[in-house]
DNA sequence: TCATGATGCTGAGGTTACCTCACTATGAGG
DNA sequence: CCTCATAGTGAGGTAACCTCAGCATCATGA
């Protein structure tokens, strides 16, 4: 039990140290994003709360089943993570006007403040993190990254 | 339609509905990477124990404080994590020589040729997502993806 | 050399963010 | 209307984490 390595698997291995694929450097990169967003999170919102008042915030008021396809989680989870939000008072429920099963689901005036805050400390994180390139390398990252994800649902 | 974005205007574009910025750029191509790759792994092997797998075979008999450290969990969660592994016959626990409140882990024969399916998959799935752009522009992408991630801990 | 504190792992038990299933109320089509 | 689909939710379960406590072992300094 020794030599759990082949020759060849140390090779990559060896490989892999020096210079990195390119699907783990785009990893790593969006790793090291969110944890920089995460922690310049100010308030006691937990990231994953911060992303449905994001979704919520930007797409107005918003049904519950459309919340849950926005952050890819069944329906029924999308009844929890408003109830938190809503116990906290970053958003309420209304009856849907022209459904009366469907419940909407917008932000209260703090909500639309956290909200801000929010995104201000998210567009200050990536100005950061995106600021040791030129603008000019910014410009041509956005073009390639926008080649590789032909807009997912 | 995506507009062509004019370096000089960076600063102070006005995002219309469809024109994401760099970080949501980055962020897409990451998740959609992460989802292709998570939907071709075989079948019986979560994302995360794939991982952890990979962590193992990549860093030869590891200490399970170690295992712990590269996924960035606790040492108590790693034992867990180790538990389902060795459960399956995937890797298997020997004593430390030389410490002997430590343990390491190492692959078994089997958990060597799942992990080799495992690279293979995520190999292929890389070579198919990065396969819109040209040889060139992947090497430019990849200058730019190493200058954003300063080799984190 | 031996007491003292640090370290490596694990048992016990809790939390969180999901899930499925079953249910009610409502909408939509024959 | 009668039937079937859909929107949200109560109940209950699971997976992957966590902390805390405890044991065995290591390392150090008086």
């Amino acid at each position: 039990m020794r030599s759990i390595y082949k020759p060849g698997r140390m090779l990559l291995l060896m490989r892999d140290a020096d210079e990195l694929s390119l699907d783990e450097l785009l990893m790593g990169a969006a790793r090291a994003l969110r944890r920089r967003w995460a922690s310049g999170l100010g308030s006691d919102l937990s990231p994953h709360d911060a992303r449905a008042l994001r979704v919520i915030g930007h797409h107005g008021p918003t049904r519950l089943g459309v919340v849950a396809d926005h952050l890819r989680i069944a329906p029924r989870s999308a009844t929890d993570v408003v109830d938190r939000l809503e116990s906290r008072g970053l958003v309420h429920r209304s009856p849907d006007p022209d459904d009366r099963r469907a419940m909407t689901v917008a932000l209260t005036a703090v909500g639309e403040s956290v909200l801000a805050e929010v995104d201000e400390a998210r567009r200050e994180g990536a100005a950061d993190f995106f600021g040791s390139l030129t603008e000019r390398e910014r410009t041509s990252l956005a073009a390639l990254l926008a080649r590789l994800d032909p807009r997912e649902p």
